[in-house]
DNA sequence: ATTTTGGGCACT
DNA sequence: GTGCCCAAAATT
């Protein structure tokens, strides 16, 4: 066979069939440079069985131009990339894009050239020198890397390597990371824990597809149980891949793995620069990689030996992504583990109920970790009820959460007060004119954050100083705050109790690992008594003085009609409360809310999470939603408003009429405006009978739409906006 | 997606 | 005939 059928990372072209010229070593999965019209491209070989397209003669054919130094990929990571594009109604060259996710990768062993500051000065100092020599203090990268992070052109800076205040630096692109050890601290482990360990010890040694869903309460020690799993594939020489929801908040994490393992794992998440992407591809591709922890894009790399996937936090909606390929990092762990004959660890205290039914089908093995490490008890939990304790005027801490943080205060105690909303007021208005500020670009209100001085619009990140005066009428000091954010509560929090060191944790002063550093010290030698934060910190800490958690408003995420609400607000409070009397001391939880006797208030309030699981499963079967049927969205938009809308009509107009599909809209999707694109949406709600995939396909498939509209199939949606 | 091509049209 | 713009076709 001298012709190879190649998948190429752009859907509009297609599949491409090329000459292998004589001695060629190709095979399905090379990479591979082909030449396209006077350009050249990057390919996948591919079995034409599993690539359809249409024959071209011999004669068209033109040789391939060369194979790339890196592994071919394995034939199960080539069946995970189709059963994705299918499963997500995406193309499989955008699947295969996010494996290819290094170019540099693909070239070969190399070394380059960084560049670090000498302590030298420069003969004649300008502004951007000095700009650039403050920026690039402790940095090494290349010119490229530091310009960007200097924000100077990088002919200033190759003009400070002429002058000697820049000096170069050799290094081995692909240079090894240090070596994790199985035994470098094994720890003791209680009777119920063991037991798990084991079984995924045996699991990880058996090399078969094996699910597993560890259930345990917060600060049952979930993460010290899998980390024998991990040892278990190190001693098996495979590699392990660790799933974490928010990539910058795994400093503790880390911590505790190098404590365990002795080194730090292989980190993979979008923030990393070209060239540390580059190298963890390359290790991860030769296998020299370990241990990979990584954000959910690490699920598609092609690892050389996988033996074991761990998703931690599994029930986190992050794990979906909202743009590009829609995908389910949760759900593709599972199938990839699937393919590649391992198994994989879904680790919750609070799993979706997907999971759950999965496991009471027997599909997935539940392991269970019933009670807290070291005897800790779980904390009690008691709503307060804002239609009766009314905080004053302004305010939204009502009187017995005051008086438990005056209690804690007093006994020395840590508090955590969770609300899920960063910034100072999410609205401004003119008291004077009633004027709204909003942001030009999405149809949403900008957030005030004080502490920066800023309006932001937390969705296209947009940010403008405020103004003194009001745009519309002219008015000063008119501007009005609306509703609480964290910064606000923290201010309420300075005047409720004057002595108390309060500090706001959120991604916005929790963002870079010295923060998160100086920010666990301070918490644990005890110089912070009040934390508000937003949902960062309802995960993954473990301070033993915090003995009070608040829950500002319980009742926000249930507003909007989103599909998950109440079990994302089940999940968000009970996580949170999960923070509280973690040490000897016993926590206490107070959730503030005006609907106390709504099902998930009432079942977290009881400790009751079988009522939960019950109430929701009855929800869901109502709904049509998963895991009774499925949704599925269809988001047309475009810069154009009159554009979307008429290409959303014609969707509309064209639906299928099937008896277990039902069609809702078109209608404006919840955020009709977002990063300058109007946005239309359809909803489907399919009965467990039909495939909705194909129906979505043949649908949609002939259609043709004009340049600027853009039409987005989400599959299992988790945001409905 | 990117590049080439070819038709229509104004200009010389 | 030449240059220029734009839409359509080709790219294997």
């Amino acid at each position: 066979m001298n012709r190879a059928r190649l998948l190429i990372f752009n859907a509009a072209l297609g599949p491409l069939d090329y000459r292998v010229p004589d001695g060629m070593d190709v095979r399905p999965g090379s990479v591979v440079v082909a030449p396209l019209g006077p350009r050249q491209i990057v390919g996948i070989v591919w079995d034409p069985q599993y690539l359809p397209a249409d024959s071209v003669p011999e004669s068209k054919l033109r040789p391939l131009i060369g194979v790339l130094p890196v592994p071919p990929l394995k034939p199960a990571l080539m069946r995970l990339i189709e059963w994705t594009a299918d499963y997500y109604c995406a193309s499989m060259a955008s699947v295969a894009r996010m494996v290819i996710s290094s170019g540099g990768a693909l070239k070969g062993a190399a070394t380059m050239t960084e560049y670090r500051l000498t302590g030298g000065m420069p003969e004649r100092m300008t502004p951007q020198r000095q700009a650039a020599m403050e920026a690039l203090e402790g940095e090494q990268a290349t010119i490229r890397e530091l310009s960007g992070i200097a924000g100077v052109s990088e002919g200033v800076l190759r003009g400070l390597v002429n002058q000697g205040v820049l000096e170069p630096v050799e290094v081995d692109c692909d240079r090894p990371y240090p070596r994790a050890v199985a035994n470098f601290d094994v720890p003791e482990l209680s009777e119920e824990q063991r037991e798990v360990a084991d079984r995924f010890v045996s699991a990880v040694k058996a090399h078969k597809f094996a699910p597993f869903l560890l259930d345990g309460v917060t600060g049952s020690g979930k993460t010290e149980v899998y980390f024998e799993a991990i040892a278990a594939a190190i001693r098996e020489d495979r590699q392990v891949l660790v799933l974490l929801p928010e990539i910058a908040l795994t400093e503790a994490f880390l911590k505790r793995f190098e404590a365990r393992f002795g080194t730090a794992p292989v980190l993979w998440h979008s923030s990393l620069k070209a060239t540390e992407r580059r190298r963890a591809w390359r290790a991860i591709a030769s296998g020299e990689a370990q241990v990979v922890v990584g954000a959910r894009s690490a699920l598609f790399l092609p690892y050389d030996r996988l033996g074991l996937i761990v998703v931690d936090e599994a029930h986190e909606i992050s794990f979906k992504q909202d743009d590009g390929v829609r995908y389910n990092a949760r759900d593709i762990a599972v199938m990839r583990a699937r393919f590649e004959e391992l198994p994989v660890i879904l680790a919750s205290a609070t799993p979706a109920l997907e999971s759950l039914t999965m496991a009471d089908q027997g599909i997935y093995e539940k392991l269970v970790l019933p009670s807290r490490f070291g005897g800790a008890e779980l904390p009690d939990i008691a709503t307060v009820d804002l239609t009766k304790e009314k905080p004053p005027r302004q305010c939204w801490i009502a009187p017995p959460l005051v008086k438990a943080l005056e209690e804690r205060l007093e006994r020395g105690e840590q508090s955590l007060l969770f609300l899920n909303r960063r910034g100072y007021a999410p609205l401004t208005l003119c008291r004077h004119c009633g004027y709204r500020f909003k942001c030009p670009n999405c149809s949403a209100w900008l957030v005030e954050h004080r502490l920066s001085q800023r309006l932001a619009c937390h969705h296209c990140g947009l940010e403008t100083a405020p103004p003194d005066a009001c745009p519309e009428c002219g008015e000063k000091d008119c501007l009005v705050a609306c509703g609480p954010g964290v910064e606000r509560i923290a201010d309420e929090v300075r005047e409720i109790l004057p002595d108390a060191r309060v500090a706001v944790i959120t991604s916005d002063t929790l963002n870079s690992p010295e923060k998160i550093a100086h920010f666990i010290t301070a918490m644990e030698e005890g110089a912070i008594d009040v934390i508000v934060g937003t949902q960062l910190v309802t995960k993954g800490f473990h301070f033993p003085e915090l003995t009070l958690v608040g829950v500002i408003d319980a009742d926000l995420g249930l507003e909007g009609g989103d599909l998950r609400a109440a079990e994302r607000t089940y999940q968000q409070i009970a996580q949170v409360a999960g923070r509280a009397g973690r040490g000897d001391k016993h926590g206490e939880v107070l959730i503030q809310t005006r609907h106390p006797d709504a099902p998930v208030i009432a079942a977290l309030a009881a400790g009751d999470r079988d009522a939960f699981y019950e109430a929701e499963t009855e929800a869901r079967r109502h709904a049509g939603a998963p895991p009774f049927g499925r949704w599925a969205a269809i988001i047309i938009s475009s810069e154009d408003d009159k554009e979307a809308r008429e290409a959303a009509n014609r969707i509309g107009a064209s639906r299928p009429m099937l008896d277990d599909v039902q069609i809702l809209g078109p209608a404006p999707a919840p955020l009709a405006l977002l990063r300058n694109r109007y946005r239309y949406r359809l909803l489907i709600n399919a009965r467990r009978s039909a495939n909705v995939q194909d129906v979505i396909r043949q649908w949609l498939g002939s259609q043709q739409f004009a340049p600027g509209v853009r039409v987005n199939v989400d599959i299992d949606p988790y945001s409905f906006v």
